[in-house]
RNA sequence: UCCCCGGUAGCUCAAUUGGUAGAGUAGCGGACUGUUAAUCCGUGGGUUGGAGGUUCGAGCCCUCCCCGGGGAGCCA
């Protein structure tokens, strides 16, 4: 029977057979240790002169790391054995003898170990972190599948920025002159939202900043929930839901993940309702007392951000906004129009941000005001102007980075980890 | 775009004051019946990122270039 390595222990004492690629390969002389991976665990395989046909147990020696193979054997429990249950081989097929594999079971380089990354990926962490991923992308869906949701995507080709075109990549479109790769779904499911209530986006956006960090991609996937009839209090608690569900399903379904991540779980047991709130000018006021300069209409700096979070355990939402700081979409209070109605969430342990967000313009004349203080081309904002001419509502969303969060749920060193392919600055092989 | 650090064997690194470039690992050959990154013996492996300069002599010092890493700004 063809089993998943996961599954072996419901089944000792039966043979079985797994498919996979050997881990590593240990022999001593007439006894050999053969580890293989199947995608769902490592199960090691073992198999002495005796066990087998002599052609068949001198087949096992050498056999090189990677190669794939497929085992059969009778499972058995034994505490000497990695994973608590090993195979007693009877059969051994090398489907393909590995070259030389790359990737040794020693330390690498990040440069190295990202030229190989299609390769790295069968490593024991990147396995981990991609099951990490998958389980937040899971969470993410059902959270807002469960709370009535439609999930509408945005396009990738736009024909003119959100904020600007600084930041955008440009490619040729036809006769049509230039497209640019999105930045953000917002515009365009705050259309949708009108259609349908509540909707999310979720997909890759583009960013051709030349941020050189540990926290920066050029590709990343945002999910970004737009909710017609919103107010600003109603999107800072759709925001702290989403995050304890995302911690709640990693803790539920990654246990093993973690431990090979080396992840303690312990901060992720800590992120629980309520998250503190402080507005901007609160914030600004925590930082300053902390020794950290920061004005009263400053953005948060890379040490601003650490003084803000520093001995909290929970994410820290900063609403209120110097509304000079934030894009023109964001609606001004009417009682303050120096206040902008948004909302960041900064991650705890120097994660930073993870979610930026708040309520939209809905006024019509207001938007059009913004849209010539900023300079903005007016004619590529009339199909999203028409959203304020035609039954315009309260409403507002926001954007969570996935690859931040799941950098955050890992403990991971650097998102380039978080994605299967990452792109950045310098690097868009393989 | 700016600041800092690095580039030596396939990989990870060492090389004293400027004086014959070395180890581990991977590879190859051999030994070993419970290995946990197995161990032990043997063995091949180098345009020291590139170009120029200083010097009797440069992996090491100087100049320029290339590549990578970390950070800032921007943001998710």
């Amino acid at each position: 029977m063809i089993l998943s390595v996961r599954d072996l222990p419901q089944h000792v004492g039966e043979e079985a057979t797994v498919r996979g690629w050997l881990y590593n390969l240990r022999s001593k002389g007439k006894i050999h240790f053969l580890q293989v991976r199947d995608g769902t665990g490592i199960v090691q395989g073992v198999v002495g002169k005796g066990d087998v046909p002599d052609p068949a147990f001198a087949a096992c020696e050498g056999i090189p790391q990677e190669s794939s193979v497929v085992v059969t054997g009778a499972v058995r429990a034994d505490a000497r054995a990695p994973g608590g249950v090993e195979l007693h081989l009877r059969d051994v097929q090398v489907i393909q003898r590995s070259e030389p594999y790359p990737i040794a079971l020693q330390s690498h380089g990040p440069d190295f170990l990202l030229r190989h990354r299609h390769l790295w990926l069968r490593s024991r962490k990147p396995w981990a972190t991609l099951r990490v991923r998958h389980q937040v992308i899971r969470a993410i869906r059902d959270f807002f599948d469960s709370q009535g949701f439609t999930n509408v995507d945005a396009p990738i080709f736009t024909p003119a920025a959100c904020e600007g075109t600084t930041t955008l990549f440009e490619v040729k479109y036809f006769d049509e002159g230039n497209a640019y790769l999105t930045q953000s779904g917002q515009l365009y499911i705050e259309a949708a939202a009108m259609s349908l209530g509540k909707v999310y986006c979720f997909g890759p956006v583009f960013r051709a900043e030349r941020s050189k960090t540990r926290k920066h991609l050029t590709e990343f996937w945002m999910v970004e929930p737009e909710v017609a009839y919103a107010t600003l209090p109603d999107i800072m608690d759709l925001a702290e839901g989403l995050i304890v569900a995302i911690a709640a399903r990693v803790l539920e379904n990654c246990r093993e993940e973690l431990k090979v991540l080396e992840r303690d779980p312990a901060p992720l047991e800590k992120i629980r309702k309520p998250f503190p709130r402080l507005t901007h000018a609160e914030a600004v006021k925590r930082v300053n007392a902390r020794g950290v300069a920061m004005a009263a209409d400053d953005d948060f700096g890379a040490p601003q951000e650490e003084a803000l979070v520093q001995g909290e355990e929970r994410p820290v939402m900063v609403y209120r906004w110097p509304s000079a700081i934030k894009a023109f979409y964001m609606k001004r209070d009417p009682a303050d129009p120096a206040v902008a109605l948004g909302v960041d969430v900064i991650a705890p342990e120097g994660f930073g941000e993870v979610i930026g967000g708040g309520q939209r313009e809905d006024d019509l004349a207001k938007l059009l005001e913004r849209i010539e203080a900023e300079k903005l081309p007016k004619e590529a904002f009339e199909w999203y102007l028409d959203l304020r001419r035609y039954g315009t509502v309260p409403h507002g969303g926001f954007g969570l980075g996935l690859e931040r969060t799941v950098q955050w749920m890992c403990g991971t060193e650097h998102i380039r980890e978080t994605v299967p392919f990452p792109r950045m600055l310098y690097r868009i092989c393989p």
